[in-house]
DNA sequence: AAGTGGTCTAGACCACTTG
DNA sequence: AAGTGGTCTAGACCACTTG
């Protein structure tokens, strides 16, 4: 049974056919394209499409565009490349083997730090929870996970055998935007006793500090340490293929 | 003298009321927007226009459409966020502090990891080069070079003293596309000694796996290893505001 | 003056979902 | 049958750059 040929609208043709000559390597970084209007005559399209097809590319970072100038094969962007952070605890719940323990659950006064990430006082209290995150009892991350008491104020008094306290807040205060960061750390005797590491080679740790807002108010600060022969951020180099 | 005010045009002002909503709390996610003719008769504008403010926004990942249902608020996606990762050597190059040794230069056969992942045979040579990066003399990363001496012939005959190896790659076959990978490790002992790293808690290093391509081709794959202490993946929490 | 991209209009036809 | 988003047309006016 052949395969359906799919019919592609016109403006994806002509995003083919562009992509096509930069990937050939015929367009290099720096030439000119067709312009908007020379492509209506090769493609026999109206302004608008032709337009499109060049905004797009250029929305991707492929194409570069200037009034007056015209449309330009845009410089290769390697200065800033981008990694995908997997939450490797919505995986193991996905896959159906998660289980989690928490070590310790409790009101605190806010480290300096802490309170100023979270932008309150350092005299108020906020919540804290310590929680190991297991795959098929495996640990595979140790969070430290401090909550702003004024979003969240029955945070203490829920049952957490059933839901995680991640889940709690969510439905309690969805959030609306986070940051994060990214470091390498070498675990604290406690993190290296909950994640079962042992020899001093496959010690180290990466550690993510996700800040999560709701609204204009940060809702909680987590810390995630992972071991880093159970985290790997990228895709897999053995298998992929060169894709644009 | 007062601040000009900037004129908007209206597909951007329709888009900034559907932010303002969805910022404000009064549309949460699953919310359906008003659809691209209520638009119109709302701002007296056309479809078109109506249309790009949804699109984009689509686009961006705030909003989610479906033909014959509507265009709704998006859930949020905590799922995979992403990391821009800043390439500290060029940072040193244009602050004009920046200076490089050359540890070891010459052909090798590609040990079995780095030939798959090169597209290469093991029986083939591949050109190494081992590098230290340093921003006023304080090293900030190790790199090791492996170099497809197709691509490059003539990759052990340059004098890398004016150019760095990575730019003359640049100069003799442009990237075209990039993969990359990162992972934690501890340093080896070469790695140790040569990156200044003494006490046994900055020892963390996080190595980022790089791999070039030109056209189809892999051009050279690099291994990128940076102390911890110097390298930092994120935003500056502690005075970020939020920011959508 | 001629060409470029940026914005916008007022129509059109289509596939899709719902009552 | 009425509404939705997806694609497309043939025009328009604008600010901008170049010869």
């Amino acid at each position: 049974m052949p395969v359906e040929a799919v019919k592609l609208p016109q403006f994806a043709l002509i995003k083919q056919y562009i992509k096509d000559h930069i990937d050939s390597g015929a367009w290099p970084s720096g030439t000119r394209t067709p312009s908007e209007n020379e492509l209506c005559s090769i493609f026999s399209v109206s302004r608008m499409t032709a337009r499109r097809a060049l905004q797009e590319l250029a929305d991707q970072g492929i194409l570069s565009r200037a009034p007056g100038l015209g449309t330009f094969v845009a410089e290769i962007e390697l200065q800033t490349p981008s990694l995908d952070i997997p939450n490797i605890v919505d995986q193991a719940i996905q896959s159906g083997s998660y289980s989690s323990r928490i070590l310790s659950l409790g009101a605190i006064s806010a480290p300096a730090k802490i309170a100023e990430l979270m932008h309150r006082s350092t005299v108020t209290e906020i919540y804290q929870a310590i929680i190991v995150h297991l795959d098929k009892q495996t640990p595979i991350q140790w969070q430290a996970l401090y909550v702003n008491p004024d979003l969240i104020p029955a945070f203490l008094k829920q049952n957490y055998t059933k839901i995680t306290p991640d889940v709690y807040l969510d439905w309690i205060s969805p959030v609306s935007s986070a940051d994060h960061q990214l470091e390498a750390v070498l675990p604290s005797p406690i993190q290296r006793r909950e994640l079962g590491l042992t020899a001093e080679s496959s010690a180290v740790c990466m550690q993510l500090n996700q800040r999560c807002w709701s609204q204009q108010t940060v809702r909680n600060y987590s810390q995630l340490v992972h071991p880093a022969s159970r985290f790997y951020l990228g895709p897999d180099l053995n298998y992929s293929g060169n894709s644009q």
